[in-house]
DNA sequence: CCCACTCGGCTTGCATCCATTTTTCGGCGA
DNA sequence: TCGCCGAAAAATGGATGCAAGCCGAGTGGG
């Protein structure tokens, strides 16, 4: 065994996984997303191993997709570094999220063969109005459904190539939907921009049902623009900012 | 030492390399776009390790980075298998690259502040029109000419994000502007594209000197179906689009 | 007093070794 | 002949040992 004495095992979540390096590469996202790494500051993997309480090897494997996923970057001589974003970063990566989920809608549009193919996304737009507006007790499952909305538009599109880059671009956390989370019952603006964001849901299903291709593309481009509304509420404070998911990583 | 027998020095290109993990990088990626493996097979760690002639430990790490670029999938029981793509699959990457290279385009137009960050782009298009009409002997310089010339249209987009998921999708050959050597003197009507492609490279730089964005993204988003117009060409021809990189792998 | 050189610790890269799980293949029975 | 079963072979996942390179501190010389 390794690290038989100081192992501590970090984190509730995940404390168990299917192969060591899951459990490594959920923990230290996690550590990274949570700022326990400046920006900038480099991962050295035997600290991280007899944290994690696994050998160098699959910390190395972890440490090598969080470089793919964008956190890490590598390093001249070596090793990984945290890396660092600016927020103009934050804000051209909504931009290509627009850019993205419109094209996955227009192509929904696009390639709807017959309408039966939408009711999943129809069930799924009904489950998030079962929950209605998120109190934090209901915003983990909010942003599920939410999640599980943008998956279906995305499934619609049929291409695999879009699911990719959307995918990857997801994984960093600002400029994902996770980060709604700010606007988690703090602001009295907060009840509208759920209402408005409802309604692009609503309009985004219509124009696909409709085959109504570029509607359906301005309507997801614009709606992408909710996450930067409720980024932006929260950006004057700079101890909110600190406490979302990959927060830490920005500089100010 | 390992695998002291049938070590083979599989490529002419990069026997020598800085690490073992880089070297073995770009040699099985070279093996896979060569088409050495079927689409779905299974790819194990030893034999490459024999065949490289490195360890299992630098083939783990590049099987890793493999698949994040899309060439490979993980397989549920562990390991990897060669990705499969179909036509649409590439259709939809070369629709993806118009998408992501208009969006450059219309930044780099926002975004100019004064005309002389200019001068580099210019120069790129200067360089490809010396080289001219690519030949046989030209169509390497010609290519690394075309790509830097899109290059400096990204680096004057200033977006780290389109630089990234652009970076993620022109790894896939067959989506990428390496495509274009299949229009390597075969076609009476190459002469007509790169006429056609060189004319929207002028008005790609016109529109962005002129702060024209939405033109530009335009220009730049009908500028990528050259590529598709030069990969219909050899569509008919399956022995020619096997000999090209990735070509291989396009299931028919 | 400052610069350069050297020595030591630390880190990564790589190879090898072990255990668990999967796959495959041959044989047996229906 | 087909299908099931079991054991051997081989695959991956993981751990560790070792050597080479980097980084920094300390020291000696100019």
């Amino acid at each position: 065994m390794v690290g038989e004495s100081e192992t501590v095992s970090f984190s509730n979540v995940a404390s168990e996984a299917d192969s060591q390096i899951a459990r490594t590469l959920l923990c230290v996202r996690e550590m990274i997303l949570k700022g326990e790494f400046s920006p900038g500051e480099r991962l050295s993997e035997a600290p991280l191993a007899s944290r994690v309480g696994v050998s160098r090897t699959p910390i190395r494997l972890a440490l090598e997709r969080l470089a793919h996923e964008g956190l890490l970057e590598p390093y001249p001589t070596g090793g990984f570094i945290v890396r660092k974003f600016t927020l103009n970063d934050v804000w051209d990566g909504i931009e290509l999220r627009g850019l993205l989920e419109g094209a996955a809608a227009r192509l929904a549009a696009e390639r709807l063969a017959d309408d039966s193919q939408l009711t999943t996304l129809r069930n799924a737009q009904l489950d998030m109005d079962a929950v209605g507006e998120p109190t934090s007790e209901t915003f983990p499952a909010y942003l599920d459904l939410n999640d599980r909305f943008h998956a279906e538009v995305l499934r619609l599109a049929k291409s695999e190539m879009l699911k990719q880059a959307l995918d990857r671009l997801l994984s960093l956390p600002l400029a994902s939907r996770q980060a709604l989370v700010s606007l988690q019952s703090r602001f009295p603006e907060a009840s509208e921009i759920f209402v408005v964001g409802r309604d692009q849901h609503l309009r985004i299903i219509e124009a696909i049902a409709r085959r109504q291709g570029g509607r359906a593309e301005s309507i997801a481009r614009e709606h992408a623009q909710i996450t930067r509304r409720a980024l932006e509420f929260v950006m004057s404070r700079a101890d909110v900012l600190s406490s979302l998911p990959g927060g830490p990583l920005v500089q100010v």
